[in-house]
DNA sequence: CACTTGACCTGTCCGC
DNA sequence: TGCGGACAGGTCAAGT
């Protein structure tokens, strides 16, 4: 699920939500990949700590604490973050829907309908927490909480001193921010270099050459800029690089606008889902004509992943 | 080192 | 309706 878009989508919530907030209780369910216990270390950091910031390095979520630890979170593919407000009556967490607290469903923050959501607009994905998806819900000194779901368990979220963060091994091997300004054509080219022998689409989902893209965003960046995602790297001409790179910074861009792309699972920090996918111009849509010449969208295998492409106007170009 | 594949998990969907 | 297999947005370890 979360590429680039949705997990700035959250820290923006949470920026918004929890920065000041304190660290009251940790809870910890069933998360093979995460802290093991709110014990040792991890209570002594975590409890009593309070919420200094909120960054975002390629997928991963950084929650700072005044204890200059930072809770690292890796959503992987199914992982949710989200934020319940208000009061620490159990009751209002029973039933779904009407009595609910998510900020989502209280604050008028109406989903426009979605092409892949099913069911109503307004449809939280999110029952009552914690549900079986659960693996670890924090809740703040004035009774608000924040879970951390997530069905497949591939997720972790993890406490470690702020300092020690850039030396971790992912941290240090992860390729440049997209969105920022001096990610230009020329630095996507110079960073492909390393993957020169493999196709352009497992080339820009590997987050050593460029942090943050992910199946959907290739696909759309390869489509924006009339690569064929199966096209060798070194067989594309810089001229075309430039063109991804953009056709990167604005899909995403444009992702981030929409609040990102909820499949099945993705919800932004308030149980609210992202309408990106209806904006989509050939993720998912095989068997549909392609936006720009008509031709109907294929779906293939590449880099193990489920690709879409238009096959008129994406070429495998050989040299 | 560069590259590919399988594993990690659980749920859903599709065909028989 | 039930069952088996393929597949799902991400990364890592292990293989070639």
């Amino acid at each position: 699920m979360p590429e680039l878009p949705e997990v700035e989508t959250i820290r923006l919530g949470l920026q918004r939500l929890i920065v000041g907030k304190t660290v009251a209780q940790v809870h910890n369910y069933n998360s093979p990949k995460s802290f093991p216990n709110a014990d040792g270390d991890v209570a002594q950091f975590l409890l009593g700590a309070t919420i200094t910031n909120v960054r975002r390095r390629a997928k991963v979520l950084l929650i700072e604490l005044s204890t200059d630890y930072t809770l690292m979170v890796h959503l992987k593919m199914t992982g949710q973050i989200v934020y319940v407000g208000g009061t620490s009556h159990q009751a209002s967490f029973r039933g779904r829907g009407k009595n609910s607290e998510f900020t989502s469903l209280s604050s008028g923050g109406v989903s426009p309908s979605l092409r892949w959501g099913g069911g109503h607009p307004n449809d939280s994905l999110i029952g009552h927490l914690p549900d079986n998806t659960t693996r670890e819900h924090l809740e703040f000194s004035d009774g608000s909480r924040l879970y951390f779901n997530d069905l497949r368990k591939f997720g972790w979220m993890k406490l470690l001193p702020t300092l020690a963060v850039p030396e971790i091994d992912f941290m240090k091997r992860v390729g440049p921010e997209p969105l920022e300004t001096d990610f230009t054509g020329d630095v996507l080219f110079e960073r492909l270099q390393r993957r020169k022998n493999t196709t352009i689409k497992a080339a820009i989902l590997d987050q050593s050459v460029l942090a943050g893209v992910g199946n959907i965003y290739a696909d759309e960046s390869l489509w924006a800029a009339k690569i064929h995602p199966k096209t060798l790297v070194k067989d594309i001409p810089k001229s075309k690089i430039q063109n991804l790179t953009s056709a990167i910074r604005s899909v995403l861009k444009l992702s981030i606008e929409k609040g990102g792309s909820t499949d099945k699972n993705y919800v932004d920090a308030e149980g609210k889902k992202g309408s990106y996918l209806q904006f989509a111009n050939v993720f998912r849509l095989d068997g549909q004509p392609c936006p720009r010449c008509g031709t109907t969208i294929e779906k293939i295998r590449v880099a193990g992943r489920g690709t879409h492409i238009c096959p008129t106007c994406q070429k495998i170009v050989v040299n």
